[in-house]
DNA sequence: CTGAAAGCGCTAACAT
DNA sequence: ATGTTAGCGCTTTCAG
């Protein structure tokens, strides 16, 4: 058999080239490249020797070389800021690899938690490897997309875009707010708290950053408005987690303390995410109150919800919708399928659990 | 400026090749290659002018082309069984990204879940890109493992092995199991329940997949055997948790549930995973029971532990530097530094948190 | 110290 | 219906 190629490893087994299949189908690497692309006319004798040649030499075709003579690489890079403790993260991955996979595309992931230096770095090995289009999920710093969209290369961001280039999607998280809030207010519940996480300037690239926090906390501060309920004292803001020592026991677990303290304390909680929600469920218990008997709590993200004891009311994000809609975005572009620099934003879903309940207590 | 290549998009924006800086500094591509590797003799007049030339041109290797010529992708694949809701594979691939980045190597991930098809599909896209190596981050099929290493790719397998073939990465889970054991008969218990995962039959391919539970469930008769103590009725075996149904509902649960009605009810758990250990808590919760003041509650993974209330006492897994210990063996057989076919188990270490107790109550 | 030339495996335009 | 040819961008001998 054929062995003058490179065999690196001396394992004997250099991968058979197109040459080697039309070598043994007798023909030319031009016809067997028709075979198996499906294209053109070749005669059904000539394709059944061709497919057979493929099947005896195990011929398994070099996306390297498709790509670089294609100088097309079908690899999307995707550039995710977080995965832990948040599963968030992964479920968007996913959505993003399962259709990138349906499309032809292979995804390149880097983790880059929420360091701008180790996200720079990642876009440069992306474009090194000519990938086709970038997702950042959740971009650590806006000069990192800028510079991709300044390269040329089809980009989206999901969730906390950093600045207003290539497709954005976000999560409509006013709305789901609010109907999270209307769920205790129809509980009967008058005194909410609000526990989240720091409010960045309004103004300026951190505006862009902030409005997930911003729209949640806009939601709680409206419904409170509109029934008329007093808001003195019980918004808290604060770190909601670090990402190396994930625990309970910080900003969530903390506020929640001196809420309960309060004289006139609150019956119902909502937290801007789970991980909050877990502190305060943490803190009541040790407090010797009980959830929802005693206070109600409601999360958001859905992450860890499940988990939790009570289990926790929280509004779900459609993590997955997300990853999936970004590539498609960025693949369409791509492909001249679709337009660039779209703004989509996806509904939320509040999923009452135990978490919640009525007040005045019927009993 | 040169523009002939192709340029798919009309961006305008076609990356410069060596050709390209070549021509800007006045030399030859060759000459700009040793530069750039740092290799040969270049004078330091000509060695300036091309890095001149790099930085206007806006330079970037082109690693298709590199991996092509060079017969060597410096992509290793790596293939996770699941991410959700077990944030231990996340970790598990950050340490292999971290390992990888520092080797220059870049990793290509795929989130198979548990699906033998998906990951056989991987397997493929990972070897249509000549990856150099694989790592199995728990493998979904033997016969896929057993399908790359007939084709001489060097790999790994994290935890649950499928076969006895390439590196092997576990956890010393039985030693930690004991630990957590012995936690708990030091703070005086003697009646200790077993929450786990169904054990799989000890020979055949599933012996391998079975160990993990086998171990720690090992370690749980083992102690109570050592300390004379009963356990019948005390082991409980069921379904660990569904992917697509994350919740504490299960047969953590249940088991609890069933465990708290006994006459003789245990007043400690041992839980083989964090979710088992959550779905405990709930049920002690429900039933109107406090740990640890009245029943004692280990988990395992160290996964959710922080975050449940209580905080939960749980064996940390060493997440990180598995990962990042597989790839270094798979790039160390890659580059004749190291023997293929090794077996390595690292270590796990109790955290002790506030879900146990001593017994009987000092109160 | 620098250059010329071949070729990694594939595709696509252009024959025949 | 099949073949010829010319590269994609890079590395690697081999010359000079």
């Amino acid at each position: 058999m054929n062995r003058k190629a490179t065999d690196p490893r001396g394992t004997g087994a250099r991968s058979a080239t197109l040459k080697d299949v039309a070598e043994v189908a007798g023909v030319t690497t031009t016809t067997v490249a028709r075979v198996l692309k499906e294209s053109g006319y070749v005669a059904d004798a000539t394709k059944a020797r061709v497919l057979d040649a493929v099947a005896a030499t195990g011929y398994r075709p070099n996306s390297l070389a498709r790509s670089l003579r294609q100088s097309r690489s079908h690899v999307i890079g995707h550039l995710l800021k977080s995965t832990v403790p948040n599963p968030f993260y992964v479920e968007v991955a996913r959505g993003a690899e399962e259709e990138a996979r349906a499309r032809g595309y292979t995804i390149l992931t880097a983790n880059v938690q929420h360091d701008a230096e180790t996200e720079r770095r990642a876009v440069e090995t992306f474009l090194g490897w000519r990938a086709d289009g970038l997702v950042f999920s959740t971009p650590a710093d806006a000069a990192n997309v800028e510079y991709a969209q300044s390269l040329g290369v089809p980009l989206a961001q999901v969730e906390r875009p950093r600045s207003l280039v290539g497709h954005r999607l976000v999560v409509r998280n006013y709305p789901s707010a609010v109907a999270a809030m209307r769920h205790l207010v129809d509980l009967g519940h008058r005194r909410i708290a609000y526990v989240g996480a720091e409010l960045l300037p309004e103004t300026g690239p951190a505006a862009l950053y902030g409005y997930v926090e911003r729209e949640r906390f806009d939601a709680w501060r409206d419904v409170m408005r509109d029934i008329g309920a007093a808001t003195d004292g019980l918004a808290r803001f604060g770190e909601a987690y670090t990402i190396d020592q994930p625990t309970a026991q910080g900003h969530g677990y903390q506020a929640t303390q001196m809420l309960l303290r309060m004289a006139d304390r609150p019956t119902a909680i909502l937290a801007s995410n789970d991980i909050l929600a877990a502190g305060a469920l943490q803190a009541i218990h040790e407090a010797g109150l009980r959830c929802p008997d005693d206070i109600s709590v409601v999360g958001f993200d859905d992450t860890l919800a499940g988990f939790l004891t009570p289990l926790l009311t929280s509004v779900r994000l459609p993590a997955r919708r997300l990853g999936a809609t970004a590539v498609r975005m960025v693949i369409d572009e791509i492909e001249g399928k679709g337009p660039p620099g779209q703004h989509l934003a996806l509904d939320a879903e509040l999923v009452v659990r135990r978490s919640t309940g009525p007040f005045p207590l019927r009993r």
